[in-house]
RNA sequence: GGUCUCUUAGUUCAACGGAUAGAAUGGAGGUUUCCUAAACCUUAGAUACAGGUUCGAUUCCUGUAGAGACUACCA
């Protein structure tokens, strides 16, 4: 039970006992003392006036008078206008403290049940990932882990675009241009080569609109399975593939199962002939096919063209159905831009049409896009920022600033690089992970991502100090315990209570789908921490018991860091 | 035209309808005989505008102004 809660529930029998009623949870407002007041937690008491039938002041008084009197863990209150501060006992911070330290799966929530597929990154085979991706891929793979963490089963999943018009466009310039150039022959990463080849048909298109043509005749040849083409495209993809891998491995991302457009384009078909036969699609006189959606607010939606081929909702229908009916999902998140919300919106409208009662259980995690300050990144006029070379620029940075610390000379180039690595993706992912999802973000290329201040940096570098301090003590002890007489300082009492709140931010951040609020909480802690770091000398401390519980506490600190940026994924180093 | 979203210090981000709107960065000024100065401390600086709802509004509702997304027989 989390301290508001016991709070929230002590209250409850304060008014019960008071004033003979129960108050509905709704009523019980429990939130921390803001730091200007004195108490740990506070008691919005306007709500209860209705029960009271008193003054807020009066009824705080009341209320604060009762608990002190039956509730040992409850020290002290105070009243401000409707607010009641309560400040909890040091025994009780003492055996919270404890508890904690003493429970090895903390941050662990207990299993949900619940069966969630993750969908994220989805990408296209005919250029390199840019920063875009990189908050995709980011989110899609941190929100796993949040889910995790709140004890969901998680699937990662991921369907990779390799088919369609915008392929040929990329195979078409190849075969014209690149003289068979591979990325062995030009020493590219495959997926730069294949990214190059789409430029350049861009071009090609300029010149000569009916480019186009031949582009088109391609794709007829690719679904008639032409062997040429097909080597081609396999070639191309082969290509991509190997360098998205490599991406992805650089920023720590994996899946449990990767579809392939070329094997899925096709589904759906079946479903829109129960529509049919359902009478919730109509097929036109020309032979498409068209969900009516007039009635909910939008428009008619296309589901099979005249000529008898699918389109992209189609695909997504039947691939929806196929996962939930293989996988027995509870849920199914799609982490995509904000750009297709009207997409997901036709999408679930049109499978609850088809009668099926899981559609609700689809959840769009709809994210703004990265923005440059002169607006949406633009392929065509070179304003994208690729992920590999933001990436390298991020290690190259950390590089740059570790080595002016000059701290690190015991360490093995080997240990130097891997140390460059988590400092450079550290900044890269808490940089993008703490702004809300929801919200688009900017980034300017021009100023480099920060080391100093509200950064990913600055939470490793708390870690390193932490793991210092514990090295040192390590020859005095082999491992620390809190002692039941020890009494906690404000700061300590502070930093107790933020941790002990980690649990219930993972269930806020999973509700909401925010690796933000773990971000902010991670950035919120180590600032304690430092702060607690300048004003009191652990290891000078004399007294043995007042040294061990710091000790206990800063290494529970460090692993609550480790546990909340694990969720971002990032690594915290021992010393940097 | 229609539907939806957004607007908070110079800048980038916070704030379940709760107290005097927090941080970071940049500006100004400080802290290294002391566990790592990628840190810490002090200081100035913001809710686009106008109404409404209520004990209380950055948050909810309406309108105005500005920005963006979507509105394909593309994916």
């Amino acid at each position: 039970m989390t301290a508001e809660q016991f709070i929230a529930s002590k209250a409850s029998e304060a008014v019960k006992a008071l004033y003979n009623s129960d108050a509905s949870a709704s009523m019980m407002q429990v939130g921390v003392t803001r730091k200007d007041f004195t108490g740990d937690y506070t008691l919005v008491v306007f709500p209860l006036l209705k029960i009271s039938h008193a003054a807020p002041a009066a009824t705080a008084e009341a209320i604060g008078n009762w608990l002190v009197g039956n509730c040992p863990e409850i020290s002290a209150f105070n009243a401000v206008q409707g607010f009641l501060n309560l400040s909890l006992s040091n025994v009780y911070w003492n055996n919270s403290l404890k508890s904690i330290v003493s429970d090895p799966s903390f941050g662990q929530l207990p299993s949900t049940g619940r069966r969630v597929m993750v969908e994220f990154s989805s990408p296209n085979t005919n250029k390199p990932l840019h920063l875009g991706h990189v908050r995709n891929n980011l989110l899609g793979s941190s929100v796993s882990n949040l889910l995790k963490a709140a004890g969901d089963e998680v699937i990662k999943t991921t369907l990779v675009n390799d088919r369609g018009v915008h392929i040929c466009k990329s195979m078409y310039a190849w075969e014209q241009r690149f003289n068979g150039a591979t990325p062995e022959s030009t020493g590219k990463k495959g997926d730069h080569l294949v990214g190059d080849c789409y430029v350049e048909y861009a071009r090609m298109e300029k010149e000569n609109p009916e480019v186009l043509d031949k582009v088109h005749e391609m794709l007829v040849k690719w679904e008639a399975g032409d062997p040429a083409v097909r080597a081609l495209w396999k070639m191309m993809n082969e290509w991509v593939f190997a360098g998205f891998e490599q991406t992805y491995k650089a920023l720590g991302i994996s899946f449990d199962k990767t579809y392939y457009e070329h094997e899925t384009y096709l589904l759906g078909k079946e479903l829109v002939q129960r529509g049919l036969d359902m009478g919730v699609f109509v097929r036109e006189s020309d032979g498409s096919v068209w969900c009516d959606l007039t009635e909910d607010g939008l428009d008619r939606k296309l589901l099979i063209r005249s000529d008898g081929t699918s389109v992209y909702i189609t695909q997504d229908l039947g691939t929806a159905e196929r996962r939930f009916s293989e996988y027995k999902l509870d849920s199914h998140v799609y982490v995509v831009g904000d750009e297709q919300n009207y997409h997901f919106q036709v999408l679930k409208l049109i499978l609850a049409k088809l009668g099926f009662k899981w559609a609700e259980q689809i959840f769009h995690l709809s994210y703004g896009m990265v923005e440059l300050p002169e607006g949406k990144m633009k392929s065509r006029e070179g304003t994208v920022v690729d992920a590999d070379d933001l990436i390298q620029k991020m290690y190259d940075e950390a590089k740059a600033t570790s080595e002016e610390s000059g701290k690190l000379d015991e360490m093995s180039e080997q240990e130097k690089d891997a140390l460059y690595n988590m400092i450079g993706l550290g900044a890269l992912k808490y940089f993008i992970l703490k702004v809300d999802p929801k919200k688009k973000m900017l980034f300017n290329p021009k100023e480099s991502i920060d080391f100093n201040g509200n950064t990913g940096p600055f939470i490793q570098y708390t870690h390193a100090r932490i793991q210092s301090i514990l090295r040192k003590a390590h020859s005095s002890f082999d491992e620390f315990k809190v002692d039941p007489g020890v009494t906690l300082s404000a700061k300590e009492i502070r930093l107790v209570k933020i941790i002990s709140s980690y649990p219930q931010k993972i269930s806020e951040a999973a509700a909401s789908y925010s690796p933000a609020v773990i971000a902010n909480y991670a950035y919120e802690l180590a600032k304690e921490f430092n702060q607690y770091y300048h004003e009191t000398p652990i290891l000078k401390e004399e007294y043995t018991g007042a040294l061990q519980m710091r000790l206990s506490l800063i290494e529970l600190l460090a692993s609550v860091l480790r546990k909340a940026t694990g969720i971002l994924g990032m690594k915290l180093p021992d010393r940097m």
